[in-house]
DNA sequence: TGTACATCAGTGAACGCGCGTTCACTGATGTAC
DNA sequence: TGTACATCAGTGAACGCGCGTTCACTGATGTAC
């Protein structure tokens, strides 16, 4: 009666998931739209054939992608959107997460950052899904906080997609700086800081 | 002594903006890392060795479009910006500047939102150079405000570059809403008139 | 446990096609006198 | 103004190459009894 997996089953998803990896590795330095599939078979050590048996397609790849790579993204803008609006420390704490999270994952960022406004409808819709979601939770997040009595639902949705477009925007900034000198990632570090303190003091005369 | 253009520069002047027009029209289904020199040309109508009296590769065209893209941009962010910050009545007026913007221009914004994150490295820097230089503009006409009075260069620099990513983000969002219901268009403007809104407000309390 | 059959992830050959680039060319336009 | 030569935007044939997709296949794994 015990659930066994099943060899291959498991082999499958290694395969899967090695497909997922090479083509992630691939765009680093193109876009999806020209991603092609023998590239990503070749990179992995497959037949090309290989590739139908896991996806219909490039576009149907990428939208696996932006599942695996929103995925680690959710806990990260929980966490950071927590401790978004309070004390200047606790902002420069998050900015913090953001670059931590660019050097642990900056693949996977630089797939988000480039398929948003790409040239593959099924992926940006994808993309614009899954950030909807996020700016939601975002909004409930912040609903929590004793600052959002008199806050319409509305502005409060607002509010957490301009939180949400500054995160995409400074972990872009951080990508750009992967490779470059730590002077830089210091300034990028003080600018978004700022860029989340003003929005913040924004928000707390929102009412006035 | 008048000096007359030549038959043969007016021509090949003609040929070059067909082969940007067709190319700026190709991409609004594509990123520009998967256009195809051939392509361009048979939208055209001239042979595939045509395109290199022109341009070197299609990502050298890329280099080109985003001067054309932002050189039609220009005057609409400083217009933009001047109004930016003083009445709801003038921010409601940016947005809507933005909002008549995206309906004359909508592939060159769609290009320059797509390729700034895009595959092609020499047109990331393109745009983004050029993205730098409006953020510099910018800062300057902020500067000339009284309310920039005690604030410096940097914090000035911080927030014209929060007022531009906002304006792509919202360029972005009429884009996306181009084919849509009307409800959705104005949806927008009420959703980027209130972020605007914020942060004018954060500005305005940022040395307290 | 052993056997007979079904499933299905991955193979490898084959296809027609469009790609970027080269090359020598043509003929209208430009220039020197 | 007319002539002789230079320039050069656009041509068209040719090339080798990698692409996505089809198809019948193989052989390890799974299942029924």
């Amino acid at each position: 009666m015990s659930h066994t997996v099943g060899i291959r089953q498991v082999q499958k998803q290694k395969t899967r998931q090695a497909l997922l990896d090479a083509a992630l590795a691939l765009l680093e330095e193109q876009s999806l739209s020209s991603l092609g599939l023998r590239e990503v078979t070749r990179a992995v050590g497959v037949a090309p054939t290989a590739f139908y048996r896991h996806f219909r397609s490039t576009a149907d790849l990428g939208v696996a992608l932006v599942e695996e790579a929103l995925g680690s993204l959710h806990r990260m803008v929980r966490s950071t959107v927590t401790a978004a609006d309070s004390s200047d420390e606790r902002i420069h704490r998050a900015v913090e997460l953001i670059a931590r999270h660019v050097d642990a994952y900056p693949a996977h960022v630089r797939f988000i950052a480039r398929e948003r406004h790409g040239g593959v409808q099924s992926v940006r819709e994808a993309i614009r899904g899954q950030l909807g979601r996020f700016a939601e939770e975002v909004r409930d997040e912040l609903a929590q906080d004793p600052e959002a009595r008199g806050w319409s639902e509305d502005d409060l949705l607002m509010l957490s997609h301009l939180y949400v477009d500054q995160m995409l925007a400074t972990s872009s900034l951080f990508l750009e700086a992967l490779d470059g000198p730590e002077g830089e990632r210091e300034r990028i570090t003080r600018l978004a800081t700022r860029q989340m303190r003003l929005i913040s003091i924004g928000r707390r005369h929102w009412l006035d």
